[in-house]
RNA sequence: GACCCGUUGGUGAAGCGGUUUAACACGUCGCCCUCUCAAGGCGAUACUUCAUGGGUUCAAAUCCCAUACGGGCCA
């Protein structure tokens, strides 16, 4: 039998060569420097942040290299597949906004031209360059089963010799055809194997776009590439889709760096190009002192989802995901606040060498400076869309007091300085529930009178305040020269300096007044600007919740 | 266990042999601001210090080596 037969008989019915697929995908007409890049997710349920992550650095490398970006669905491994999975990743990159020019855009659909992008659909693809490494010797049927290896396995243990199929151990790369032809015909159950040409004495240098120069040992290991359900592995599908996508630079986490001699082995093996490398660190949490990747399992935060129902809005959580791609993001937008995300050109030199933590502060601190920079009417739409899913209650206040909620949320908006109360959409309503009527029902026993708490007293200042001194029409100055002179007339301080001066000469101060009125109006001593709390109730409201403390 | 990567403040980090008395941002703590809070302003926040020890150099956070610790990967 020769080499060839030997190859048809082992990847049988297979329409086309490898030279059909090389024509099929010719090489991508883009400009010089142009990156085509991808993120690869398994649809494996949620979408972790991180794949998040790398969606936004490879978006922005994209965009800012006239490139493409794509998205790859790695569903080679069935038994940790999850329904859905494939939708989950598209709602995902869509709730997010991160464009893809080339993916799946629902279940069975996709756009592209250098698809299928889901591995479960390129079969036939892998298989025809399976076939060619067979041809070549660079593959070979193995039989060696599961229990045979974890005893191989054991037996490297006790020797403290390295792990892995490769030289004495690689018992079935030196099978003769004739050999192995017998043991198939058994009916013994078989993988195939890479054939590696390694030696792990030599030593080869990679130049990593993010850690630099890397020197690693050659990979002599005889990897899986394709399984017994006739799937390729995850080394095998990277170096063929990257090749026949065009791939330039591929951008992965840091855990795969140990796989690169292979990786850049097989792309040898099959006579491709290979691409660029950067390997940039995950993102780690603490625990108990020590770091680790943020994990699906443990950590709510690994799942994006978790972002969505906080409500951070994802342009704020964009930012945060390019702080930590390039560090000097925060300083590049103080300069361009007008400017979008994807106007900031990402570099390699500045990814993450070491694993950085994840730091919700921080996401926080982002989310109330953006939340601060938008129109009242910006916040109201997005409130109403959130609550939708997440917060009935709110959403019903919502639909039924629009204009009010408007003005609640332009207290002390726009301008240089605008407040910075809210730090996502699920905080709103606990800071501003008081103003909707039907809502303040709260016990007085409740309400949080602070320095002045005698029941004649407060009843005595609101009194006055409002038969005296209130009125609807008037300006914020003229309202707090009012709130002076009710002081003066009722023995408190109206001007707070002279009262740290001198307190024995007063009764309390102006800021005790004004706790009485805002305790008196929202139960809480601790509210926005007196003046807009009672610009917005107006007349009527003021009234009926003084009336119960009177 | 083999191999690889990393280690600058509470956090993200800048730094790439002299201009570093280690930028900037978050957090924390003070003080200030014609009402509380938020915001804002000002200041403090890395044992002459960049994991530790040694070396190279006139000069090191920056280059080299070793150790420790952390992470990854192989199974």
């Amino acid at each position: 039998m020769t080499r060839k037969e030997w190859a048809d008989f082992l990847v049988p019915n297979i329409k086309y060569d490898r030279e059909y697929y090389e024509k099929k995908y010719p090489k991508r007409d883009l400009n010089e420097g142009a990156m085509v890049v991808r993120v690869a997710p398994s649809p494996t349920g949620f979408v972790h942040f991180g794949t998040l992550f790398q969606g936004v650095m490879v978006h922005n490398l994209a965009k800012n290299s006239n490139g493409v970006f794509y998205i790859r669905i790695e569903d080679t491994d069935q038994k940790r597949e999850v329904e859905n999975g494939v939708e989950q990743i598209i709602e995902a990159f869509q709730f997010f906004g991160i464009d893809y020019d080339e993916g799946m855009i629902s279940e069975k659909e996709e756009k592209g031209n250098y698809g299928p992008y889901l591995q479960s659909k390129r079969r036939e693809i892998y298989c025809a360059y399976v076939k060619d490494l067979i041809e070549k010797d660079l593959a070979y049927p193995s039989f060696t089963t599961p229990e045979e290896l974890e005893r191989l396995r054991h037996e490297q243990e006790i020797r403290k010799g390295r792990m892995g199929y490769y030289g004495h151990y690689a018992k079935d790369r030196n099978l003769s055809i004739e050999e192995a032809l017998e043991k198939i015909k058994n009916g013994e159950k078989y993988v195939i194997r890479f054939k590696s040409p390694g030696n792990f004495e030599n030593k080869i240098a990679f130049q990593d776009l993010v850690k630099g120069k890397v020197v690693m040992p050659e990979n002599d290991i005889d990897h899986i590439i394709l399984k017994g359900d006739g799937l390729p592995t995850y080394h095998f599908a990277h170096v063929v889709d990257d090749h026949l996508m065009h791939t330039t630079h591929v951008v992965r986490g840091d855990e795969w760096l140990s796989s690169l001699p292979v990786h850049i082995q097989m792309f040898e093996a099959l006579g491709f190009e290979a691409p660029k490398y950067a390997h940039p660190s995950p993102i780690m949490k603490e625990e108990d002192g020590k770091r680790r990747k943020i994990s699906k399992r443990k950590d709510p935060e690994a799942d994006i989802r978790e972002f969505k129902k906080i409500g951070i809005p994802v342009e704020a959580m964009k930012q945060y995901l390019m702080t930590l791609v390039n560090s000097n993001y925060e300083e590049w937008y103080e300069k361009n606040p007008e400017k979008e995300l994807d106007d900031f050109k990402v570099t390699f030199k500045k990814m993450n060498i070491s694993g950085s933590l994840f730091d919700m502060e921080k996401v926080i601190n982002l989310s109330k400076n953006f939340l601060a920079k938008i129109t009242a009417e910006e916040f109201y739409n997005r409130l109403f869309l959130w609550s939708e899913e997440f917060d009935s209650e709110f959403h019903e206040l919502l639909i039924k007091y629009k204009k009010e909620t408007i003005s609640i949320l332009n207290i002390e908006r726009g301008g240089e300085k605008p407040r910075k109360d809210y730090s996502s959409y699920s905080n709103v309503y606990p800071s501003i529930w008081y103003m909707y009527d039907e809502k303040f029902n709260v016990p007085l026993e409740n309400y949080e009178f602070d320095k002045i708490k005698d029941k004649s007293e407060i009843s005595k200042i609101l009194t006055v305040y409002l038969t005296k001194y209130y009125d609807e029409k008037d300006s914020q100055d003229e309202w707090f020269g009012k709130m002076k002179v009710m002081c003066d007339e009722l023995g408190y301080a109206s001007n707070m300096k002279d009262y740290k001066q001198n307190p024995e000469n007063y009764k309390g101060n102006i800021a005790e007044v004004s706790t009485v009125i805002r305790v008196a109006l929202t139960s809480k001593k601790q509210t926005p600007n007196l003046f807009d709390i009672l610009k917005i109730l107006g007349a009527k409201k003021i009234e009926e919740r003084f009336s119960k403390l009177i």
